[in-house]
DNA sequence: ACCACTTCTGTCAATAGACGAACAAAAGTA
DNA sequence: TACTTTTGTTCGTCTATTGACAGAAGTGGT
């Protein structure tokens, strides 16, 4: 046996640095990409050609001359591969195929329950995957990844979902090890919120480093990009702000067991019991947005109050992590700027001027989307790493 | 002219890389550093021999026999060069010189008020520098980098304090420009509570991801880490949570505008202030600190009551960053442990269980040092990053 | 229309750096 | 003392990158 064994080296191996560079999308000529490398042209050359092979990369219109001969320019190839991604909801499931650029071609959502445990849903998701991709004429072969977000706490590292309280059954699951016994290709996992932040930034701030998605619907959750990472904390449960306790809150019970949680006063259900009381009937959450689009004023008071109390506990993360972008999605947020204008309102009136001067609160533009849009992000950031594209290359 | 623009490769560039394994410290055999990096045990004899050559890296005393010859041993030798850490506090400067593991080889510091402005206070820390290192003969050739914390925001860019409330004359000031004309060595410079953190967590949590240090002093701060790293946020203000309004605070006037921030209940002064009310001739952080540890019951019971305050902003942060330690420091966590238990009353009942399960709330041991050594290893940090290493190299 | 000039592309010999086999050295073991 | 085991070192081989050069494809002036 050899004495050496193989292992591979530090130094990076190849054309991944430079496909790196253009994952932005922007295209490059030889010489641009030789400048912010610091390789010589011929090396880039032969490393283009390579990425060519692959079909990652694809020449596209010339550049303009700038006095001499024109250069011809390169860029990667978002129809290359594709992904999957899966939104996993309590009691709603989204899957979709998508290129390299997050672009949806294919999807498909259907009522689905996920208390129904791991392996039918995970069984319907493959079986799904399979027909997505015959839809599209494209074979097993050109899937790179697949992203998976799903309602409850992940354990990022192995794909475990850990004390999920709405997924029975899902504990310490290993859904990457058994959906690769199926397709055989990396599988990303993680909470529905992070993922929802993670294709929130990806459509619309894809240069913001320090980013907050907070989803009110029937729970209150945020996920938090700081530093340009998403923050999934030591436990995996970063970004849990519905049970932070607010001003407001005095006895509430929440079905957490405590008293006076942000949850308990501003998520859907709370909102319509809340509008219960005054005598006003609003069975869910989705009864309380039709209240508040046909004009209720006590709707819209309490959706209001409810974002003044979420924006309570955003104006002390504010503090604390200093993002510069905030976005507010999940199904209450459907209910016009009304919680948008609560939330504004103490965050902007409560934060320290210094932080609040480049703050923007926006409403979740992607809304239904964000989720699986942010699981296909997750999957191609892997598909397209270092690692990933090494793989591909075959090393 | 050559055609092609030198420029660094993107590949790494020789000894660097390996000589990042031996950042921890601890010792090595040649054939667990090929095993390590992958590369070949001759690949490696070489660059040992380079980094031994800059006197980075030095032989230790042999390993065990595992049956055959005895491997020798190598590891990082802290003494080759220094580095000079700076704590500039509102009143109060403490400046030192460390070697490369931190350790502390010479120390100065003297009553010195920041507000003098930034030419006089740096060119102090210049001459107190150029004395140290005299006084431990060495030449400024030993010195590899610079780090300074200083009391108020900082764009760790490019080391500008902005807008701090407490130095004037130093908004937008130049500090690594200043500086390096008279050591021209890199200069890093970062808020004092950021610093603290570093501090706290090098040397005594090297290992944990997820951490906050929170200051209890004349204001109230925190430097948070987050997915190891440091996090400074959009505007390198995160962990401003001074003011961040608690429940008992009410329409107590803070000395920034609002009313019931956190400071205006929990730090030194406002805890001086409530004992005040109380008929208690208390007029400093120092004369609190000194009739809680004579036993008074109504001081006692004010520093704990500003630890339950300080508690729930802390719970707050618990459920957005999920970290693993948090460390109380400042002056007021000298106050025995009636703060911290005060503290961790609050957030082990009010947070989520997953949370606090493996939560550790403790006090800061670095106390006055933690200040100097998150400099120190700052500093460090930068001088003996690849990028630091290849300048030493001199590639 | 022609020519000088500029800028990009592709090819290729030269080169630097890493590899890995072979060998020598330094222990421990029987 | 002979043998085993592991380390340290040397050196030929190999591969990736470089830097130079010739050709291609434009621009602009005359």
């Amino acid at each position: 046996m050899s004495e050496y064994t193989r292992g591979s080296a530090l130094g990076a191996s190849g054309a991944s640095e430079l496909f790196q560079l253009l994952r932005d999308g922007n295209p490059r000529t030889r010489a641009q990409l030789a400048l912010e490398t610091g390789l010589a042209r011929s090396t880039i050359t032969a490393r283009v050609e390579e990425l060519m092979g692959l079909g990652l990369v694809l020449p596209v219109s010339e550049a303009l001359s700038t006095g001499g001969r024109p250069p011809s320019q390169f860029a990667l190839n978002p129809q290359a591969r594709v992904v999957l991604a899966a939104d996993l909801g309590a009691s709603h499931a989204t899957v979709a195929i998508t290129d390299l650029a997050g672009t949806v071609l294919a999807e498909h959502n259907e009522p689905l329950d996920i208390a129904a445990g791991p392996v039918p849903i995970l069984s319907w998701l493959v079986d799904t995957a399979r027909e997505l991709l015959n839809r599209l004429s494209l074979s097993e072969r050109d899937l790179v990844a697949i992203g998976i977000g799903v309602p409850g706490p992940v354990h990022f590292d192995t794909g475990q979902p850990v004390n999920p309280p709405i997924m029975p059954g899902w504990d310490r699951f290993d859904v990457p090890g058994w959906v690769r016994q199926h397709l055989s290709v990396p599988v990303l996992v993680d909470n529905d919120v992070n993922i929802m932040a993670l294709g929130e930034r990806a459509t619309h701030f894809p240069t913001v480093e320090h980013f907050m998605l907070v989803k009110v619907a029937t729970g209150i959750g945020a996920g938090l990009i700081s530093g340009g990472r998403l923050q999934r904390g030591a436990q995996g449960i970063a970004g849990d702000i519905g049970h932070i306790r607010v001003g407001r809150g005095g006895d509430t019970l929440c079905h957490c067991g405590n008293r006076g949680c942000l949850e308990a006063l501003a998520s859907g259900p709370a909102i319509a019991a809340s509008l219960r009381t005054q005598g006003i009937d609003a069975a869910s959450s989705t009864e309380v947005i039709e209240l508040v689009k046909a004009g209720n004023t006590l709707a819209i008071q309490a959706v209001r109050q409810a974002g003044r109390d979420i924006g309570e506990v955003l104006s002390a993360c504010v503090s604390l992590v200093n993002p510069s972008v905030i976005a507010i999605g999940g199904s209450m947020a459907r209910a016009g700027e009304h919680l948008i204008a609560g939330v504004r309102e103490v965050v902007y009136s409560r934060s320290m001027p210094l932080a609040t001067e480049h703050l923007h609160i926006v409403p979740s533009t992607s809304a239904a989307r964000a989720g699986v849009l942010g699981a296909s992000a997750l999957a191609v950031h892997h598909a397209l790493s270092p690692e990933g594209i090494d793989a591909l290359v075959g090393r």
